[in-house]
DNA sequence: TTTAGCACTCTAACGACGAGAGTGCTAAAA
DNA sequence: TTTTAGCACTCTCGTCGTTAGAGTGCTAAA
C-alpha cells in the first residue's frame, strides 16, 4: 500500500466530508465545482481511481459516484482530520449549562449524555464512574421503620454503597451506633477484601451487616460498573442508513443488552487513540451488529479516584471531528468535577 | 351505533385476534377455512360490511381484507375479550425468579422490566414507587472525605432521601450528630411542606442542610416520580408497522423525552379500565405520537405506602390479553414486595 | 501530466400489463 | 327473511421494457 500524494488526500479528505454531510455518493464533478478545485473532474476521477485501487473508496455500482470504505474513514480520523476544538461560545454554553446544576453525579451524568446526544446527532453512552481500590472509611446504621435499618458504608475515596437491612426485631437507634462505631473502628482502613479476616462470635445483627458488606464487594469486583446513561437512542433512527430498521435494530440490540454494553464499553487500547480518545469505525474488533456504526470512546475520571467512560454510538457516516471534540471536552469536566467532588 | 349481534361479535374478535397474530388483513375466506365456521364466506362478508358501516373495521383498499379500527380495537378490549389469566407454570417461572433476587428495589425493578418485555414483545416501562405523604422521621449527617457530607433523611414510611453537601470548612462526625439530633427533634413528624416555618439564626452548615431539604421537597412534589425502567425498546422495531422507522421514531422519541413520558405514565382516569389494569388504544387523549401505538398501564405499590406505574408500550396491534394478565401480575408482584419491605 | 470528449454502464422512475386476491352485488336457494 | 353461490369489478403487487440521466473509464489531444 503505498503513500498517497498531497493530492490525493486532499480528495479523500473532501470525499469523506462530502458524504458525511450529504450521506450519497460523491461524483468527481459535483467536487471540482463545490470546492472549486483547480482541476478537471477528470483528473480527480483518475485520482478517486487510484484510491478505490487503495481500498479507501469504493463504489455501490459501477456507474456511481464513490463512497469512502471502513479503512477510509479510518484514514481519515487517523491523519487526515484536522484536530478542530469546540468554538468558545459552545465551550461555555456547556459549562454554563453544568454549573446551573447541583453537585450530584447523577445530574451531570445526565446532562452530559443528554448534550452529546444532542450535538452530536449520535446515541451517547456514559458509565458511571467506577472507584478504585475502595477502602472503608466509616460504617454507619441508622434506624428506619420496623425492623428495617439503613446500613451506610463509606469510602476513603468518599463514595458511598447503602442497603436496607431487614433485621430479624427491632433494634434501637442507640444500639445501631454503638454497633456503628465498633465496625468502623475494626474496618477502617481495609478493603473489602479484607472482611473475610473477620471471624468470632457475631450477633445476627452483626452478620446481616457483614453478609451485605461481602456482597457489595462482589458485585463491585465483578461488575466492571453500575449504572449506564444514555441518550440519543433515536437519532440513530434519523440516519438514512437505518431506514430500514432491521439494520438499526441489531445496532441497538446492543445498547439493551447490559452485557455486551459493558464488553463494548470496556474496550481498550485500540487502533486510533487520539489525546485518550478511542474511535472503532465499522465495528472493528468483534461486533458483527456494529459493521454499519462506528463507536469514540473516551475515559474520564481520575486514576486515582474513579474512572468511568463516556462516548457516542453513531453511523459510520459520522461526523468524527465534532464528535470526537465534544466527547474529549465532556470528558475533561466530568474529570474535574470528580477530582473536586471526591 | 346498534347492538352488535352474537354472531359480529364474534367475527370482530376473529379479525382482530386473526390481525394480532398475522399483521395482515383479514379475508372473510381466510376467517371461515380457518377457523370452520359453520356459514359461508358471503355471510362473513355481510357481516363485515356492517362491521365497517359501524365503524369498527376498515380496509386499507377497496378490494383488500379488513382490518381492525381504533374502534375496533377497543370494542375488542373492552367487551370481546375473555380475561386470561396466566398459566400456573409460567407464574411460577416468574415468580422463582423474583425469589432468587436480593431484596432490592432496583433489581427487582430491572427484572419485573425485563420480564414484561419479553413475554409482551413490546416495550416496557415502570417508574420507581413514589412515596405517599412524606413525613420526616430522621435526620442524619455522615462526614464523608474532606469537606463532604452525606445528609440522609428518612421518611416516616421509611424511604431515604440522600444528598452530598459541600461545606465551607470541614466538619468533625461530632459536631454533624449534634446537628443531626438537632434537627431531628425539631422535624421529626413534620412533612417537608413544614420546613418553611423553622426561621432564626442558623450556622452556614444548618443553612446548607436546610436548602437541600426544601430541594428535596420541591423536587418530590412536581416530579411525579424519580427514575423509569426500560426495556424491549427494540422490540418495536421488529414489528412491522414500524419498519418504515419513521413512525417508530415518533414512538421512541416519547421514550426518550422524559418529561412527555412522565405525563403519559401518570395518565389516569382513562376509559377502558379492567380491574385496575388501564388500556389506551391509538394514543387516545392527545399523544398524537402514538397514534399507532397503544399503552397498557398499571398502578402498584400500597396506597398508604408507596406507589408507582409500571405498563407496555408497544404496536396497536398488540396480544391485549395476555399483555394485560402480564401487567396486573407483575404489578401484584411489586405491590407485595412494597407491603413487605416498607 | 492534465484534460476534453465520448462511449458505456447502471440506476431510478415510469407506465403497461397480467395475475391474483378479495370484495360487493344479484339472484337463487333454504 | 336469511343464507349462499356465482360473477363482475376493483385494486394491489410484481414484472417487464423503456427511457433519461448521472457518472464513470478510456482514449487521444493539449
Amino acid at each position: 500500500m503505498k503513500e498517497l500524494s498531497a493530492r490525493q488526500r486532499r480528495i479523500l479528505s473532501l470525499i469523506v466530508h462530502e458524504y458525511i454531510y450529504s450521506a450519497d455518493t460523491v461524483a468527481s464533478k459535483h467536487l471540482v465545482e463545490k470546492y472549486h478545485l483547480s482541476m478537471s473532474s477528470a483528473t480527480v476521477r483518475n485520482e478517486m481511481s487510484v484510491l478505490t485501487d487503495e481500498g479507501y473508496l469504493k463504489q455501490p455500482h459501477t456507474s456511481a459516484g464513490r463512497v469512502p470504505t471502513e479503512a477510509g474513514y479510518r484514514y481519515f480520523v487517523g491523519q487526515l482530520m484536522q484536530d478542530t476544538s469546540l468554538p468558545e461560545a459552545m465551550r461555555r454554553t456547556i459549562n454554563h449549562q453544568f454549573s446551573q446544576m447541583h453537585n450530584d453525579m447523577r445530574q451531570w451524568l445526565e446532562l452530559a449524555a443528554t448534550i452529546l446526544a444532542n450535538e452530536t446527532h449520535a446515541a451517547s453512552l456514559i458509565t458511571a464512574p467506577q472507584p478504585v481500590e475502595a477502602r472503608i472509611k466509616h460504617i454507619q446504621l441508622i434506624a428506619t421503620h420496623g425492623r428495617q435499618a439503613l446500613a451506610v458504608l463509606v469510602m476513603e475515596g468518599g463514595q458511598i454503597h447503602q442497603h436496607i437491612l431487614t433485621l430479624e426485631e427491632p433494634v434501637s437507634q442507640e444500639q445501631l451506633s454503638i454497633l456503628s462505631t465498633k465496625f468502623s473502628q475494626i474496618f477502617a482502613g481495609k478493603n473489602l477484601h479484607s472482611l473475610s479476616q473477620y471471624h468470632g462470635p457475631m450477633s445476627q445483627l452483626e452478620k446481616n451487616v457483614m453478609a451485605w458488606m461481602e456482597d457489595e464487594l462482589v458485585r463491585s469486583d465483578q461488575l466492571p460498573t453500575g449504572e449506564i446513561y444514555m441518550d440519543g437512542i433515536t437519532n440513530m433512527l434519523a440516519e438514512p442508513e437505518f431506514s430500514d430498521s432491521e439494520e438499526a435494530r441489531k445496532a441497538m440490540r446492543l445498547l439493551e443488552e447490559r452485557s455486551l454494553l459493558q464488553d463494548l464499553l470496556s474496550q481498550t487500547a485500540l487502533p486510533d487513540t487520539i489525546g485518550g480518545v478511542q474511535v472503532l469505525i465499522g465495528g472493528e474488533g468483534n461486533w458483527n451488529d456494529l459493521r454499519q456504526c462506528s463507536v469514540i470512546l473516551s475515559k474520564y475520571g481520575s486514576p486515582g479516584i474513579a474512572t468511568g467512560t463516556l462516548g457516542v454510538l453513531g453511523p459510520m457516516r459520522m461526523a468524527y471531528g465534532r464528535s470526537i471534540s465534544m466527547v474529549r471536552f465532556l470528558s475533561g469536566i466530568l474529570s474535574d468535577f470528580i477530582v473536586e467532588q471526591w
